[in-house]
RNA sequence: CGCGGGGUGGAGCAGUCUGGUAGCUCGUUGGGCUCAUAACCCAAAGGUCGGUGGUUCAAAUCCACCCCCCGCAACCA
């Protein structure tokens, strides 16, 4: 029997639709499942979505769903996405499937009676959004992960026993250095850890959408214990069936996203060990995507589709992209500019042209079979060079894809491409084969057996990368299908004499320009095409904050969609007359102006409406020195809900332009307007 | 002392853990080649590796302190 592998991703939350940050890790574990295939390993690779939780119950509300249909249609998409890309995943989880549900359940039971969970109390705030309880605030503060209202909350809960897990855990980092990969992130853990743990709430009884405590169905299990639960249900973990878990758990890689680390990193450890059950092999945290940061993009948010992509320059070039232009583990940016750039470089002009340059030589010269090289030539040295370049590849590459370290991998990989390009460049092999003489012949054979066999090896290392393509050199190779090759045995010098050449033609055409532009009209008319509204149903939040680019979350969700037009909208995105009458509006004049003590934006201000005296606070004390205020006429949104800030209440709101990375500006009037004036 | 990420030729980035001639892609200039996808090859110009001090035979890399930039949050109702 062959050995195990079992590879994860993290479950994505369906609360937004898949993006590029979701494809990044799922095309990160694919490109690892089908290496490890390629490498003789039985190879498991799982992938699936989080469906439970508060925030999918709301969601479905607001959009007139259930939440089984809210989910089965986010769900779907992300399946139809990953099929779309050709993906390798042996199974799909949904943790609202019976499977899973069972699975979660039998884990509460075992983790239960090994007594490590108990009933208490929780009160405190807690942050819909992000599905956390907050413990460093009070009452009416917002929550500090992202900024949004929380929530007081006491209720009766179960929790669990973390607190007796600090020292197995600090047991289990230094004993398996691998456990958290990269080395900074093992620091940040073993640093959280150090510093003490408290048990944790893992029960809800105010929401429905989750899964029955077990023999407590007031309960519902909270959603990242059942969430982490997914990388062994999927294998059957509490069924009757527990073949796949018996034969693939423990995990050897369970990849995650640098904001899920804790999740990952202590309590699924700490849960299992509660359940008596063994930790993965390792848990290796990537970087987040970031995207060209431009003025223009950001106010309406600069999320790229996967789609687009694959519409325009197709899945080799976003998988070759994303794994050899980011340092895996770090932050990455992605740009329609840097992609195109990096195809023609690394695709078009690199590997594609060594291969049609190649085999149409072997095509012109030797009727399309593969020659015999000769290894008495005098310049055997030439050859002997690009042989121990191509072994010394070999060799590196999978050293470093070992690690992770794809972009240095890749890096190697082409670098024997550049090296053969110049082999052939120095050796001339069309001005050879103008001669007739066999000493030609001979040479000329040995050179382009030589471009073949390293072509070959190239072709066979990126193949986990760029599937299609290197499926592609690989048939018009003639070596038939190359998921049958064993990468394992790939050596120098097995490229068969007399091969047997397959039609060839280009794999990567070159992009021009136009492919840039092309990317960005899609992705243009896709987002007009879906309208506010529909991002809304997503992403219930009243105020997102700016769409920081991320990496997929599952379990402690991201705002990392397109923010959602605040106000009510009809479909043509117009709001009726009716609806501006709502927001009242009147002449006000400034009669105190204040700095509020350590706040640099914040200036507070007591505004005549004149029918009162108000206080707002405005953000605009890096514009407006206070003392200049005074006395000036501005424009006040005098229905506004009142809000604290920095412990002073606001009541209303200054009416001011604000340029995209530039100071507000006041609205004033060139006339004198009476105190209290309404504008209409 | 808020959290995090950065500062390396014109642009974008590796390299920093594990010190040893500063590397990649793009761009610029000149040349070569014509098998190949206007591709490929060679050469050149271009760097005080943010600063200062320290450790060392040797520092982009290790240590200390400092400066600057970018996200996010605090403070833009």
């Amino acid at each position: 029997m062959s050995k195990k592998f079992y590879i994860t991703t993290p479950i994505y939350y369906v609360n937004a639709r898949p993006h590029i940050g979701h494809a990044y890790t799922t095309i990160a574990c694919d490109t690892i499942a089908r290496r490890q295939r390629m490498m003789g390993f039985d190879t498991y690779f799982l992938t699936g979505t989080d469906e439970h939780g508060q925030k999918i119950e709301r969601a479905a509300q607001a959009s007139g769903k259930t939440p089984q249909q809210l989910t089965d249609e986010v769900s779907a998409q992300f399946r139809a996405l990953w099929d779309r890309m050709g993906l390798t995943y042996d199974d799909y989880i949904r943790t609202t499937s019976d499977r899973h549900k069972l699975g979660v359940q039998a884990l509460w039971r075992r983790i239960r009676d090994n007594g490590y969970i108990y009933k208490g109390h929780y009160t405190g705030q807690y942050c819909v959004f992000d599905e956390l309880y907050v413990d460093s605030i009070g009452p009416g503060e917002p929550c500090p992960e992202c900024g949004r209202p929380t929530e007081t909350v006491r209720e009766e809960n179960y929790f669990f026993k973390l607190s007796a897990f600090q020292d197995k855990l600090m047991e289990l980092y230094t004993g398996q250095p691998d456990f958290v990969r990269p080395e900074t992130r093992r620091n940040e853990v073993m640093s959280f850890v150090r510093s003490g743990l408290r048990d944790l709430s893992v029960s809800r009884s105010t929401l429905s959408w989750g899964i029955p405590v077990p023999d407590d169905p007031r309960h519902v299990i909270y959603v990242w214990f059942d969430a982490l639960a997914n990388y062994i249900t999927a294998l059957g973990f509490g069924s009757d069936d527990p073949e796949k878990y018996g034969k693939y758990w423990p995990a050897d890689l369970q990849m995650i996203g640098k904001e899920i680390v804790r999740f990952h990193c202590v309590y699924w450890p700490a849960l299992l060990m509660a359940a008596d059950l063994p930790v993965p092999q390792k848990i290796m945290a990537h970087g987040w995507l970031l995207f060209e940061e431009n003025k223009m993009s950001k106010s309406r948010g600069n999320i790229v589709r996967t789609e687009t992509i694959l519409d325009v320059l197709g899945t080799d070039a976003l998988r070759y992209f994303l794994l050899r232009e980011i340092v895996f583990g770090q932050d990455g940016s992605f740009s329609f500019d840097a992609l195109v750039q990096r195809y023609n470089a690394d695709l078009a002009n690199g590997l594609g042209n060594l291969a049609s340059r190649t085999l149409t030589m072997i095509g012109r010269y030797f009727k399309g079979e593969v020659p015999y090289p000769s290894h008495s030539g005098s310049r055997a040295a030439e050859e002997n060079n690009i042989a121990t370049t191509a072994r010394q590849t070999i060799a590196d590459f999978h050293a470093l894809f070992e690690q992770c370290q794809f972009s240095r991998a890749l890096e190697a990989a082409w670098a024997l491409v550049a090296a053969v390009d110049k082999y052939l460049v120095e050796n001339q092999p069309w001005a050879l084969g103008e001669k007739e003489d066999d000493e030609s012949r001979s040479r000329l054979a040995t050179i382009l057996y030589t471009s073949a066999e390293a072509l070959r090896i190239v072709t066979a290392l990126a193949h986990p990368v760029i599937p299609d393509a290197t499926a592609q050199i690989w048939a018009q190779m003639g070596l038939g299908d190359i998921r049958k090759f064993s990468l394992a045995d790939l050596q120098w010098g097995q490229l068969k004499l007399g091969t047997k050449l397959g039609e060839v033609r280009p794999v990567f055409p070159r992009a021009d320009k136009s492919a840039i532009e092309r990317m960005q009209q899609i992705e243009e008319q896709r987002r007009a095409a879906s309208p506010a509204v529909e991002e809304k149903i997503l992403a219930p939040a009243s105020t997102m904050p700016a769409p920081s680019p991320s990496a997929p979350r599952a379990l402690t969700p991201t705002p990392s969609v397109a923010p959602a037009k605040p106000a009510a909208t009809v479909p043509d995105g117009k709001i009726s007359i009716d609806d501006f009458a709502k927001v009242e509006l009147r002449v006000g004049q400034v009669k105190v102006a204040e700095r509020v003590k350590g706040a640099d934006k914040l200036l507070r201000l007591e505004v005549d409406l004149g029918t009162e005296v108000r206080q707002v606070l405005a953000g605009i004390a890096e514009a407006y020195a206070p003392e200049t205020l005074v006395g000036r006429k501005v424009v006040i949104v005098v229905n506004l809900a009142p809000r604290k800030l920095r412990g002073l209440e606001s009541n209303g709101m200054i009416v001011a332009a604000s340029p995209e990375g530039g100071k507000p500006v006041l609205a004033s009037f060139l006339e004198d307007v009476p105190v209290g004036t309404r504008l209409k």
